[in-house]
DNA sequence: AATATAATTTAAGTGTCACTCATTTTTTAT
DNA sequence: ATAAAAAATGAGTGACACTTAAATTATATT
């Protein structure tokens, strides 16, 4: 469930509505003028609260951007789920995971490149060690969609056997990152299904490089066969 | 050339030697403790000047990223080239980028991931725009070193001409970034050469498939040309 | 060598920042 | 209605990146 959705709610505590409001208010600023240029100061007017509520409620500015970025992992994780459920060949499957990913990405890479930042633990002290593998925990639980699409993929012989998983996963989630951090330097949103595309094409040749020689061969062989086999018949007719 | 060396020379003048060892000390500063946490202060301290001269050379804090990001990238520039001339197969070409790619971006994981923002021109604002775009530039320049090697391999025939060189190059950079971050947390910097190794195969499987039907192709050339032979024998016997 | 001019360095500011804490206000339990 | 607990407040704090006017050093000219 979106942030939006959640200030709109009413079972919940006073003090949980408190907290989705600051948090609300902080995603809009941030997104627009990014984290270091937002003050904890302007957050709180905007949320209408006092600075010290935010300070209560989320520890450190820091905690805000954990909360936000739990909050994009929460939706990425549960449309993956949702296309795990819905999609059931493996190509198709890969496909609208790339989409789901690029897609949330795109909308969200101000905080997401702060995510990066977060994850690697890189610039940060102290209370963020705690977000770090919080967020390390949700990434690995995110990426394990990839590796069970895969799986998948391969019990019922659509992919071949001896394929490195973690290398192309590592392909998978960088190569969607790094294409859509170009993509939004030319502002070049409207090409998001194309790129997906492009980007899936070679991973799942790859994937399938052993079956196309496997597939392909016997049936050459086969076809050849039977060609010569008419052709030597044919022969044969004539000779007669 | 890398900082350090920079210090030890003469031919400068007293100003560029002053910026260099102030870029020394930020260096060694940054990596050990991380952007964030370290003050103008202390690198000044550190580098034996006050902190106005810092801001008299490097403008601002940023200053300092951008210009420890330009010698990294020179670094790497000047790796990618000799690699280039040194190695002339594309496979074992591709395998050496790769290597020399990870290998300084782990050394500098802290620098490259503010890199990152740097690059996105994210919670940035005015000075760093410039910076931003000078960092775009160069990583394009950089990126290139991709572009050249497949498009050389496909002169030569290695590789198939039909290949989406962007979506290879999204792959190719993105997948030693995310990879490269997942061994680094996992302190695994010993498995470099096999990771690397691992996530060059699938992509160079993915241009060189289309040769897979290169080889069927005469045979099935072939084929239909005996096909063709006889029936135009046949075709002659009918009509006597 | 003396002087004028330019470039560089300095250190004492400045406003803003994330964050704290004693106090007040609100909510919950009795 | 009252006591106890929880939450909200806003003035206050040190640290921060960055500025600026004055002092120092380097360079050019006579």
């Amino acid at each position: 469930m979106g942030l939006m959705a959640k200030i709109d709610q009413e079972d919940q505590s006073k003090a949980q509505l408190r907290a989705n409001e600051i948090l609300y208010s902080a995603m809009q600023l941030f997104a627009d003028e990014g984290y270091h240029a937002v003050s904890t100061r302007k957050i709180a007017a905007k949320a209408g609260v006092s600075e010290g509520t935010l300070f209560n409620h989320f520890g450190a500015k820091q905690g805000l951007m954990r909360a936000l970025l739990e909050s994009i992992y929460g939706e990425l994780k549960e449309n993956a789920s949702e296309i795990l459920k819905n999609e059931l060949a493996t190509k198709p499957r890969l496909q609208a995971l790339a989409l789901n990913h690029i897609r949330v990405m795109s909308r969200d890479n101000a905080l997401f490149m702060r995510l990066i930042q977060s994850y690697m633990n890189v610039d940060i002290s102290g209370y963020t060690n705690i977000a770090g593998s919080v967020l390390h925990e949700m990434n690995l639980s995110y990426a394990w969609v990839f590796d069970f699409a895969v799986k998948e993929g391969i019990e019922r012989g659509e992919i071949r056997q001896d394929i490195n998983i973690s290398a192309l996963r590592d392909l998978f989630f960088g190569g969607l990152e790094y294409g859509s951090r170009s993509m939004f330097l030319h502002n070049a949103f409207n090409e998001c299904e194309t790129r997906v595309a492009s980007l899936i094409e070679p991973l799942w040749l790859s994937m399938q490089v052993g079956q196309v020689m496997d597939q392909a061969e016997p049936r050459l062989t086969e076809a050849c066969q039977r060609l010569e086999d008419v052709a030597l018949r044919l022969e044969s007719l004539q000779s007669k």
